[in-house]
DNA sequence: TAAATATATCGAAAAATTTAAATATGAGGA
DNA sequence: TCCTCATATTTAAATTTTTCGATATATTTA
């Protein structure tokens, strides 16, 4: 069963803005630290901050707090939901 | 090969809002003319039809001219498009 | 041809999202 | 303890998205 039009669009909120897309393309490397995410993407950490609130929201992405330092990865469990929500929602029935 | 950021944030754009959801909640019944959808959602038919260029756009709704009527239909190839670059998305790889 | 109908587009206002500087928090290290 | 560093949170402004009435276009009906 699918669940309300805003979880469901929450979800999915990760994947339609250019600045999350880039830092889920490098955490598909592997494990990374939000240093090298403010780095990779050049721009103000806050900002990194902020997105990378949504990405976990979303289920996505989990963090990883290690003393000073947060590490962020892909969710496995996340991305496994996210998928099969869209696998529902485009599904069209036969006719 | 995954396209550009851009490109990727637009298929996703169809996902991410409510109206739009419910729209492909009711298309998964089966095509629907603009006009039932402007019913069933109770929003004006401006706003359908912003929301229904925002999901052809991303290649998720197909449109169909008929004399007046416009009736919309989830499309099959942009559905499975969508499963495929999600799939590349979240699919981390090994370490 | 004129009127009615279905939908798209425009334009301005409203709402939501994003940005980035400033500040707060909390964990080492000196 | 005090200082520094990494990150989160706050806040306000900028930008983008969404809403909706008005208008335009095209098709069918009378």
């Amino acid at each position: 069963m699918l669940p309300g039009y805003e979880e469901q669009a929450k979800v999915f909120k990760a994947f339609c803005d250019e600045k999350r897309l880039q830092v889920l393309k490098l955490l598909r490397g592997g494990e990374k630290c939000a240093c090298v995410l403010v780095e990779s993407l050049g721009i103000p950490q806050s900002s990194l901050s902020y997105h990378m609130k949504i990405l976990c929201d979303s289920g996505i992405v989990e963090s990883r707090e290690e003393g000073k330092w947060t590490h962020y990865s892909i969710s496995k469990k996340g991305g496994a939901y996210a998928l099969e929500l869209l696998k529902e929602i485009v599904d069209a029935k036969e006719e």
